[in-house]
DNA sequence: GTTGACGTTTACGTTAACGTCAAGTTCAAT
DNA sequence: ATTGAACTTGACGTTAACGTAAACGTCAAC
């Protein structure tokens, strides 16, 4: 095994090559989601924490809290190990995964709106008449929600 | 047609069928995302804001700011309707639409992995030498993430 | 006629997730 | 020996998305 998998990394090389700030590694720190070796004060991060900091940001990305990440990550170290907290944290696992599956339903139903509409604005003309936009197909105009008197 | 249609509602009302509260919606109001109508002081919300306000919260659930779900309801408003404006609306509905994609692959990703976790643990078994949880089929031992001396 | 449920506006409080100084250290380079 | 770059620890500032409380109007019910 040649070395190069030992690599470790100052606080500003992971923030730069995550696009975030030190101070969002260190933020990330205090709430207890990462905690990198130190050389004296100094902060260094291996592999592991790279790991551990591309899943809290691909969290970020979906929407979830960092309180939220914290309790996932949390699954991940199984540590002592009871029989019945294996169980527990096998449920947990479990209803993430719904919660996750019913985010991705809403996305694509979100997505879909967006497609029909995207494709409705894109197939529209002018009437000739009223001068205002109607649909290619149908002719029929759009329903515009209409803000009441902002007066 | 049957009048069932025209059904109106009060702030407190459409904010208890959503499980929201009438200070969200008028949150909401104030941020420009839906204006009922008044009679009086009073807000009357139509079926057009109950759809507004769906979409909103779908919005949310999905992890959008309440910026992001105005601007994507900017989109639906096409209003006025120059011919280049047009065009820009179907840029912005194409780019919102990439980014709900990329999102959703995040959330596969993640569930993926946390199907892959759940697994694992569900199938563990007790080590007779070490007395710690291994896997059931190799005998492998589980990568804990270390806590570097929170001293 | 007053209580209670609902509505209103105004305005300050709260939490999360950092941003943004300030003030100090350490270490290599000039 | 002093500059500069990168690190450190406070600690206060900021934005978003409401919560919460104050002070008031309205109307049906008792």
């Amino acid at each position: 095994m040649s070395g190069v998998m030992n690599e470790t990394y100052s606080i500003k090389e992971l923030a730069d090559e995550f696009g975030v700030t030190p101070r969002t590694l260190r933020h990330y720190e205090d709430q207890g989601l990462i905690s990198p070796e130190r050389q004296g004060q100094n902060r260094i991060y291996h592999g592991a924490d790279r790991v551990r900091l591309a899943w809290i940001l691909r969290g970020k990305r979906v929407g979830f809290s960092l309180q939220e990440i914290g309790a996932m990550l949390d699954l991940y170290d199984v540590g002592d190990g009871r029989e019945t907290q294996r169980a527990v944290t096998v449920e947990r696992c479990r209803e993430r995964i719904h919660a996750l599956e019913a985010q991705r339903d809403d996305i694509n139903a979100t997505i879909d709106e967006l497609q029909e509409f995207c494709e409705l604005i894109a197939n529209l003309k002018r009437d000739k008449k009223s001068g205002t936009w109607v649909r290619r197909d149908t002719g029929e105009p759009l329903g515009t929600y209409a803000p009441r008197k902002t007066a």
